[in-house]
RNA sequence: GGGCGAGUAGCUCAGUUGGUUAGAGCGCCUGCCUUACAAGCAGGAGGUCGCAGGUUCGAUUCCUGUCUUGCCCA
């Protein structure tokens, strides 16, 4: 039976997916009597494309939901995405523009038409890249974070939270983006290094005795400055407390004010306040009784409050500002200086600190239980180090503003009457105020950030407020994959709102992955050109080279530099299985098939050998699932298949395969084909396509079970009665005998195509039985003459090297002229040995090593010292002989 | 300034009750188109495990300091 020389990828990987689909295998049934396992997806914004990250955290997922449904769990894995407020909303405010229209041209209920209309066309895109890498989600449950259940939901939960107290509209000093023309939350402010500069500015004092001088990064805010302060201790500034300077350009008196928040060594040790515009300030502000004066618009130019300056953009007041104090002579002098400056995480416009109603969540009482979920372990995070992260934020949790003053999104659930002026927040949207019954109401005009709906997602997208089969049987659900950059975005929120709402937690691991950075370590971004596409190199490597590339990297660490060169070498991984599979198959007759299993007594020990060894594969494979240690798993498959299966097992059975005694044949046939079934198993939810299609192979031949797909298949499970340690410390010898010959003949120069005589000086009877049952393998695996010459009493020969394994003398015979590298060759072996041997000698005389070290770590190096001293001993001689 | 990480082969990364000669992929050198695979086979070179102390019979591993570096926060 023939399959082609090398695998493809591309044509496989449509093909098993669609036949996924077409059978139902990712549908989870919520009435099923099995287990249940469950995972939400991180949902991706609906205008994402694919970036590694996703492939490395979506890859994970399906290891888990794969691995689990074969280990005959239900599983469910809810596929979906998030509406992305801003960043959509930013994608179709761009299309408006093209057409020179803005959204306010077009009004709310317009604008929003326009974006469902994007949605529906080019909105789900990732999720097709999702199936590209092969996801087994359950499409059919797909949800969207403003589809009609989850909006539902997040009305429900907000009336909630606001009879009960939890929220609270603020006049607040926020996180404004002038671009956007949105508020955003803490974190959704990037903080970047700038060079900016440090102005001394003279502040004149009101008596006119003097002046105190100040130092700012934004001179341009003292338009609203309240205030001035020091510190209190500061012994400078003492006699000054309480007196008014006049602010310059705004000819106001302001006072001083002394605060401890003030830092001494800082500048001047004199700050200008401005509580309209910083939030520091703002505190400090509240503190004193100062008036919090906005001088900004939301567009970041200046407004009335500014005076002269009013109209400008806040970069153009900041130079006039400077020119005009430098004019007035109240300039002193300007440093140059590196600060953090806010930025908008989606559109990296600096932010404004700006005055504003927003609706904020009270979060402290709310962060209490989830804080106790994760302490008491109800909650658990993998690498546990994360808990830290955790209670960092949660600790010193912040109230959360959830207004965003964009269109697209849930419109917050608020209603204000023009009349008694008391506002409404009702299920249904209200024809009338509640409270006076007037109809002259106006609903808020925000909608709710984006992360309030993502931190309902876990019930949500199981159809929340109803008790549904889906919320009995798989909330909550067993893992949460996600990144470390949104543990407060969206970890912590999902944890407080599954305990508020539900009373439950959400998941009970939070499987947290390393961040995909370039192979220099950078983040890998669009402007630096080091992003690494996952569909192009899934095109160019194929989906399973990507697939194991992540798995095998994806230690429990911070970051995974991603190397291309990796994915080409797990590329040739998943040809290596391709081959293997083809050299078994090419000895299958047309129409042969393989139901029974092969008659022991026509085993051999190769065959045995590699079922331990495959015994081994499996443990590991099941402990690094279980322990999230997915490259533990992968490195554990690589090598068994590759450096165990192929490179041992394959090459000791080809003369039975290309043999005439059918028995034999067809015995060691039906023990590579299992073994071989077993592994693609085992290989299945890391590399489902290859091994989809070649097991779909062995199906036709009976290897298999006849399940429908491999997908269906039982994981395998380690059989103690097959480990067989005895044989495999024999192999082990056996595989030292060919190393030591292969050595001998690649250092020596000896072509592999010419056959060398090989004796054996052996040291014991039972090595020469050893030897001699191990003969015929030995022949073929390094190209040895057929006659054994064996035996404890054998004359030296002149023309040959030495190698040493367990005492055995392994002589290689060769011609005269390669003595000189036999020479060199030996010295290199004693010069390592006599080192060995004088650091153990060292070790041994050493009396507190004997004395203290456990015995059997001392009786070992006493048997390793003897052992190598022998073997030195005998490498010297043959050398003395040889160098005469 | 505070917190959390990282530093191991030329490159990218593994490495736990502290104990042979520290591993892998890629790259490099030598020889092979050996009837599965040149995306392959066989052999080889390459590391004082950032640096300095300490604990220990013994440290890449534990502790302290230090340098470099990444991220988060102020």
């Amino acid at each position: 039976m023939e399959i082609d020389k090398r695998y493809d990828p591309s044509a496989s990987r449509e093909t098993w997916y669609n036949f996924w689909l077409e059978h139902n295998l990712f549908h989870a049934d919520a009435q099923s009597g099995k287990p249940a396992f469950s995972i939400v997806i991180p949902p991706p914004n609906v205008t994402g494309k694919l970036h590694i990250g996703h492939a490395l955290n979506n890859t994970l997922q399906d290891i888990l939901s794969r691995w689990k449904r074969m280990e005959g769990y239900e599983v469910l894995w809810m596929p979906g995405t998030d509406h992305a407020g801003i960043a959509t909303q930013n994608v179709v405010e761009k299309q408006l523009a093209k057409e020179g229209l803005t959204r306010h041209d077009l009004g709310r209920e317009k604008t929003i038409e326009r974006i469902w209309e994007w949605k529906e066309e080019y909105g789900n895109a990732i999720l097709r890249q999702l199936r590209y890498l092969g996801s087994s989600c359950d499409w059919d449950r797909t949800r969207f974070t403003m589809d009609e259940g989850c909006s539902r939901a997040v009305r429900l939960v907000f009336k909630k939270l606001y009879d009960d107290g939890f929220l609270y509209r603020g006049h607040y000093l926020i996180n404004w983006c002038p671009r956007c023309h949105t508020t955003l939350s803490d974190d959704e402010v990037e903080h970047v290094d700038k060079n900016g500069a440090f102005y001394h500015v003279k502040y004149p004092l009101a008596d006119g005795s003097g002046h105190l001088s100040i130092a700012t990064t934004r001179p341009e805010t003292m338009l609203g400055d309240a205030a001035v302060a020091v510190h209190p201790e500061d012994e400078r500034y003492a006699a000054l407390v309480g007196r008014e300077v006049i602010l310059p350009l705004m000819n106001r008196r302001i006072p001083i004010v002394a605060d401890s928040y003030v830092d001494r060594e800082f500048g001047t040790g004199a700050l200008k306040i401005t509580p309209g515009h910083d939030i520091n300030d703002f505190e400090l502000g509240k503190r004193h009784g100062l008036p919090e004066i906005n001088i900004l618009n939301d567009d970041a130019t200046i407004n009335e409050n500014g005076g002269a300056y009013a109209g400008l953009d806040r970069y153009e007041a900041r130079k006039r500002v400077v020119a005009d104090l430098k004019e007035q002579g109240l300039l002193i002098k300007i440093d140059e200086m590196q600060h953090r400056v806010g930025t908008c995480y989606r559109c990296d416009t600096v932010v404004e600190p700006y005055l504003s109603d927003q609706w904020f969540v009270k979060m402290a009482p709310l962060m209490e239980d989830p804080i106790q979920a994760v302490r008491d372990g109800r909650v658990r995070f993998v690498p546990k180090s994360w808990e830290n992260t955790y209670f960092s934020w949660v600790e010193n949790v912040r109230d959360w503003p959830v207004s965003r003053q964009i269109w697209w999104g849930h419109r917050i659930p608020v209603w204000y009457c023009r009349d008694c002026g008391k506002m409404t927040v009702p299920l249904e949207d209200p024809t009338q105020c509640e409270h006076c019954g007037s109809a002259n109401i106006r609903q808020d005009e925000d909608v709710l950030d984006t992360w309030f709906s993502s931190a309902l997602w876990p019930f949500s997208t199981m159809g929340w407020p109803e008790e549904t089969p889906e919320l009995k049987k798989f909330y909550p659900t067993s893992v949460l994959v996600t990144a470390h950059d949104i543990i407060y975005f969206w970890v912590a929120r999902m944890i407080m709102m599954g305990l508020y709402v539900r009373k439950e937690i959400p998941f009970h691991d939070v499987y947290i992955t390393a961040l995909v950075r370039d192979e220099q370590g950078r983040k890998m971004s669009k402007s630096l050109g080091n992003a690494i596409d996952p569909i192009d190199v899934i095109d160019q490597y194929g989906v399973d080279s990507v697939r194991f590339t992540l798995a095998i990297m994806a230690a429990q660490g911070r970051n995974i530099n991603l190397a291309e060169g990796r994915i080409e070498g797990y590329r040739n991984f998943t040809n290596k299985i391709w081959n293997a599979t083809r050299l078994i198959l090419a000895t299958v007759d047309e129409g042969e098939t393989f139901s029974e299993p092969a008659e022991p007594a026509r085993l051999e020990w190769a065959d045995r050998w590699i079922v331990s060894r495959l015994q081994h594969a499996i443990a590991a494979a099941k402990r690094g699932m279980e322990e999230y240690q997915f490259n533990e798993t992968s490195e554990a498959l690589y090598q068994f298949v590759w450096h165990e299966f192929c490179d041992w097992y394959l090459e000791l059975i080809k003369p039975r395969l290309y043999g005439d005694d059918p028995g034999a044949k067809r015995a060691v046939q039906q023990n590579a084909l299992t073994t071989l079934e077993t592994a693609l198993r085992l290989l299945h939810p890391v590399i489902p396509f290859i091994t989809e299609e070649l097991w779909q192979i062995l199906k036709k031949l009976g290897v298999t079970c006849d399940a429908v797909s491999i997908m269906q298949t039982e994981y395998p499970k380690t059989d103690e009665s097959l480990i067989d340690d005895a044989l495999e410390a024999e192999v082990k010898t056996f595989q030292d005998v060919i190393y030591t010959i292969r050595n001998i003949r690649g250092e020596l120069g000896i072509a592999p195509n010419i056959e060398t005589t090989v004796e054996f000086k052996t040291a014991s009877a039972g090595q020469d039985d050893f030897i001699r049952a191990y003969y015929a393998p030995m022949t073929a695996l390094c190209r040895i003459n057929a006659e054994p010459r064996v035996g404890m009493e054998l004359e030296p020969h002149a023309a040959s090297s030495i190698g040493l394994v367990e005492g055995c003398e392994i002589r290689v015979h060769w011609p005269a002229e390669v003595e000189e590298k036999e020479i060199e060759r030996l010295k290199k072996q004693v010069e390592q040995l006599r080192g060995q041997i004088e650091r153990r000698e060292k070790k041994l005389s050493n009396e507190s090593f004997t004395a203290k070290a456990p015995a059997e770590v001392v009786e070992q190096e006493r048997a390793r010292f003897e052992q190598e001293k022998s073997e030195c001993a005998t490498l010297e001689e043959r050398l003395s002989v040889l160098a005469k």
